[in-house]
DNA sequence: TATTGTTATACTCTATAACTATA
DNA sequence: TATAGTTATAGAGTATAACAATA
C-alpha cells in the first residue's frame, strides 16, 4: 500500500496526468491514418493482441459507452477492417474479429510510427528512453488492459 | 541515436502511445471540477509552474489552436481563476495570470488525486509504481514543456 | 426482469477561415 | 507586411435516453 502521508507519490500522479494528457494531444496529430481516430486505431491493436471480442467488451476496454463503440465498429466494417459475426451462444451479441487488412494497417501504423520516433529520439537521452521503456508496461496496466 | 533496425523500440512505443491514449480517456473521468476541461484544468497548472503566460503562450504550450486558448481563457476569467491584463510592451497580447481562487483548486484537486491514487495502489506494486516516478518527468519532456 | 446492442439526439471540445488591432 | 488575438462557423467524437431483441 502506497504512503499518502508523503507528498511524492501525489505530485508524480500530478505530473504524470498533465503529461498524459498533452501527450495524449500532441499523439492525435500523428495520426496513421487521417481517416481513423485514435480510438478507432486502438480498438484495431486491442483486437490483433486479443484475437476476438464482443462490442461490450471493446467498449469496456476502450473505456466509451456501447453506443461510441458500435459507431466505432460499423466504420471499421465499412473499411473492411473487421468482420462482424453472430456471437455462437448469446444471440444478442456479436463477434468482431480484425481483418488481415487491419494487420496490414498496423503494420504500416508501426512503420510510419518509426519515423515519429526517430523525430523524438533528438530529444531524449538513451537513459530516458529506457525509464519509458520500463513504464510502458506500467502505463498499459493502468490504461486497464 | 535510436536503433531503429531493432523493433524494440518501435514496440515500446506502440505500447505507450496506445497506453497513453487510454489512460488519458481514463483521466478525463476522474475530473476534479465537472465544469472544468482536462485543457482547461492544464492551464491551470501550467500557469500555476510558469507564473503568466499570453494567450498565444498558453496555445503553444497546450498544443491547442489561439482561438481555442482564447475561449479557454475566457472561461477561466468568468470564472474568476485566472486575471487578463494589458501586456506592458504589446498592446495586441494580453497577459494571463492565475488567482488565489485557482491556486485553491488546485490544492483540492491534488486531494481528490490522492484518493483515485489510493483506488490504483491496490492494482501496482512498488517496483511498478517506482518506474512510473522515474518515467513521470520524460513523459512531461515528450509532451513538451 | 436483466442484459446486449442500436437509434436518435445533444453536447463538449477543437479546428479552420475570416476579421480587427497593433507592430 | 507580419503577428496577436478574436469572432463565426463547422466538424469530430462522445454521451445520455429511449428502444428492440434476446436471455
Amino acid at each position: 500500500m502506497l504512503d499518502l502521508s508523503h507528498g511524492a507519490d501525489a505530485d508524480a500522479v500530478n505530473s504524470l496526468r498533465s503529461a498524459v494528457m498533452r501527450l495524449a494531444r500532441r499523439l492525435k496529430h500523428q495520426r496513421v491514418d487521417e481517416s481513423l481516430s485514435p480510438t478507432e486505431m486502438s480498438v484495431l491493436g486491442t483486437l490483433a493482441r486479443c484475437g476476438s471480442a464482443t462490442p461490450g467488451e471493446l467498449a469496456r476496454k476502450e473505456h466509451v459507452q456501447p453506443p461510441s463503440m458500435t459507431r466505432i465498429v460499423a466504420l471499421l466494417e465499412t473499411k473492411g477492417l473487421v468482420r462482424l459475426e453472430p456471437h455462437p451462444d448469446d444471440r444478442r451479441q456479436k463477434v468482431v474479429t480484425s481483418t488481415g487488412r487491419a494487420e496490414a494497417m498496423l503494420e504500416e501504423s508501426r512503420r510510419r510510427r518509426n519515423a515519429w520516433l526517430a523525430e523524438l529520439a533528438g530529444e531524449l537521452d538513451e537513459e530516458e528512453w529506457a525509464k519509458l521503456r520500463a513504464a510502458a508496461p506500467v502505463l498499459e496496466k493502468l490504461a486497464h488492459q
